[in-house]
DNA sequence: AATGCATGCGCAG
DNA sequence: TGCGCCTGCATTA
């Protein structure tokens, strides 16, 4: 699930059910249960979101800071008509009201934090393109000096903040980039297309809560092919379909190992 | 039952 | 560059 879009998403989804009142604050897991303790009865007064990383503010300056890391999960569910169903003991974090509750597991960072410490995380994370005024000049300094390969890094959140391994991946293919191609050698022009395309994506993503990157003159009706959808549940060009045609020229999609992580991509397509 | 794998990241060396 | 950490799911035996 978790790339920025997600995150965004959450953010708003937790205002929306918890934001303005007093909220019933747990740990069933235990890890945060100190803290959980101390929240439990106040106000959810603000959400915030910034890349990968989710904030939930409460009075006093304090956040609860959340990274869903690669296995956290976020169950929301309605108590309206039936009860909550009991939290299992992997659940780290349970907000509850009488209307809804949500459930959060697996998370990599789960932490109270103050204000002060709030700022010094977003001052090492990038710009991100679902941030209102967040600046792509800010990425580009880096970009444009640096050796590293662009797959590598739009992956790095000091660089960007909140593209994970399918938007890096599906938003090359959108703009025939090798991924392999140094930062150094895109052009300013590349980056801010690539930019742009990025937050068009991404407030599609969270507003559908999915990835999809197929352009309409793309999709399977539009190419007089049967119907598909991606076992992740959106539509892509290349993401965990090594060794299947591309759906625009038909070459074999490669996948290479990058940094511990699967990197997808259309050789035909994505030129050197 | 055991294994492998995943949309992530921080740390040691 | 490799390792550990968090969990759930699908696949293999």
């Amino acid at each position: 699930m978790p790339e920025g879009h997600t995150i965004h998403r959450l953010a708003a989804d937790y205002r929306e059910r918890f934001g303005g009142r007093p909220v019933r604050v747990s740990s069933p897991q235990g890890k945060f249960a100190d803290s959980a303790a101390l929240l439990d009865g106040t106000v959810l007064s603000r959400t915030d979101a910034h890349g990968k990383h989710l904030f939930l503010g409460f009075p006093g300056e304090e956040w609860v800071h959340i990274h869903l890391g690669l296995f956290g999960k976020v169950t929301f569910g309605d108590t309206a008509a039936a009860p909550a169903p009991p939290p299992t003991d992997t659940v780290r974090l349970r907000l509850a009201n009488p209307e809804s509750y949500v459930d959060l597991r697996g998370p990599t960072t789960c932490a109270l934090i103050t204000d002060a410490e709030k700022h010094s995380i977003h001052d090492r994370l990038g710009p991100d393109p679902l941030r209102d005024g967040d600046d792509p000049a800010r990425a580009w300094r880096r970009i444009a000096k640096s050796r590293t390969t662009i797959a590598a890094l739009l992956m790095d959140q000091k660089i960007v903040a909140g593209v994970g391994n399918v938007y890096r991946a599906e938003v090359l293919f959108r703009h025939g980039i090798d991924p392999y191609r140094a930062g150094k050698d895109l052009t300013e022009r590349e980056w801010r297309a690539i930019w742009d395309d990025l937050a068009a994506l991404m407030r599609e993503g969270v507003r559908l809560n999915r990835i999809d990157t197929v352009r309409p003159e793309h999709t399977p009706e539009a190419m007089g092919r049967p119907p598909r959808v991606d076992d992740h549940g959106g539509e892509v060009y290349v993401y965990r379909r090594a060794r299947q045609p591309c759906h625009v020229c038909g070459t074999a999609i490669r996948t290479a190992d990058l940094a511990h992580r699967n990197l997808f991509w259309c050789p035909g397509c994505q030129r050197a």
